[in-house]
DNA sequence: AGGTTATAGTTTGATATCAAACTATGTGCC
DNA sequence: GGCACATAGTTTGATATCAAACTATAACCT
């Protein structure tokens, strides 16, 4: 796939016919943070995307599965901030779950608003399939940032998640 | 906004009615970096988008003027690849632009299956509001990240744009 | 108790995106 | 010239997402 930084450029002709290679201009993108993160996460998660298909799962489904296996009983909504979506994303999401039998749901007795969410036995095998695509998939990413970047990259985007607004 | 830094946690009640606060886990997901570019593309996202809807456009435009502009008579093909989406995707952003009178595209007389895209003069003054829009989010980003790590950051996020697959 | 306000989850409508199929045009080869 | 293949852009169908409106339940206040 065609990428900024290698020669993703255009190709044009000149008065002869001749091919004449033009690299694109990204002007003021090339030093913007917030379009090179979205460059970044975008391959990243097509790069995962791809992964988890292999296995039969969307790759949304990970993290979602993640979250609930690691807090047993938690409700819609607090998933949904752990998750940085909106609520009514997560609907049909375990909707989908809940079908394929990973993930169960039963009303709280004391409060009959909400659900709580707990991952099946079915959805904790799915689960360690899906971790350890995700760990190939880390390992990539790795590889790529270098052991010496890692933690003070992950703490930045931690930063940005948590500070931007 | 609940963040996963701060105490967007989880509320719960105890067996006498009092309320148990416990903060969310994320298990793997804290150190993977795929979720954490996820997260933080997210917020910035979302950030950008109030932003730029303030002056009437919405986030996306931004890039692809940029790009028109500053490659003058660039394809929709080019274009998606520069912008790192499918060329399908970029059909219903041109037409839009061309209908609003911000880009204006000619059928290339050599070849002609492509298009040349080209900013108009009005399409030029929208860029400037939308620049502006866009540093003073860059200065947001910036202050979050810190000036030390910055250039570091974001070899890193190209590295990671150019590399995974 | 009854009315007001808040909260959990769903529904609806809009947008963005991809991938695959399609149309029109161009290129290469015989 | 004419057939096979490639390429530019559009269309179509699927998915993910948000925001606002909605339903049901709960909490609060007097």
């Amino acid at each position: 796939m065609a990428r900024m930084t290698n020669g993703s450029g255009r190709v044009r002709r000149g008065k002869k016919g001749e091919t004449i290679a033009e690299a694109i201009r990204f002007g003021p993108l090339e030093t913007w943070v917030g379009f090179n993160l979205r460059m970044a996460q975008e391959y990243a998660f097509q790069a995962f995307s791809r992964r988890s298909q292999e296995i039969g799962e969307s790759p949304g489904r990970f993290a979602t599965l993640t979250l609930i296996a690691r807090n047993p009983g938690i409700s819609q909504t607090e998933l949904s901030h752990a998750n940085g979506r909106d609520k009514s994303s997560l609907t049909p999401v375990v909707e989908d779950l809940v079908r394929r039998g990973l993930v169960e749901r039963k009303r709280m007795r004391a409060d009959r608003r909400t659900y709580r969410l707990n991952v099946t036995a079915a959805g904790k095998q799915t689960l360690t399939m899906l971790t350890r695509c995700a760990r190939r998939h880390e390992r990539v990413l790795d590889g790529i940032i270098g052991q010496r970047d890692r933690k003070r990259f992950l703490q930045i985007l931690k930063k940005i998640a948590a500070e931007v607004e």
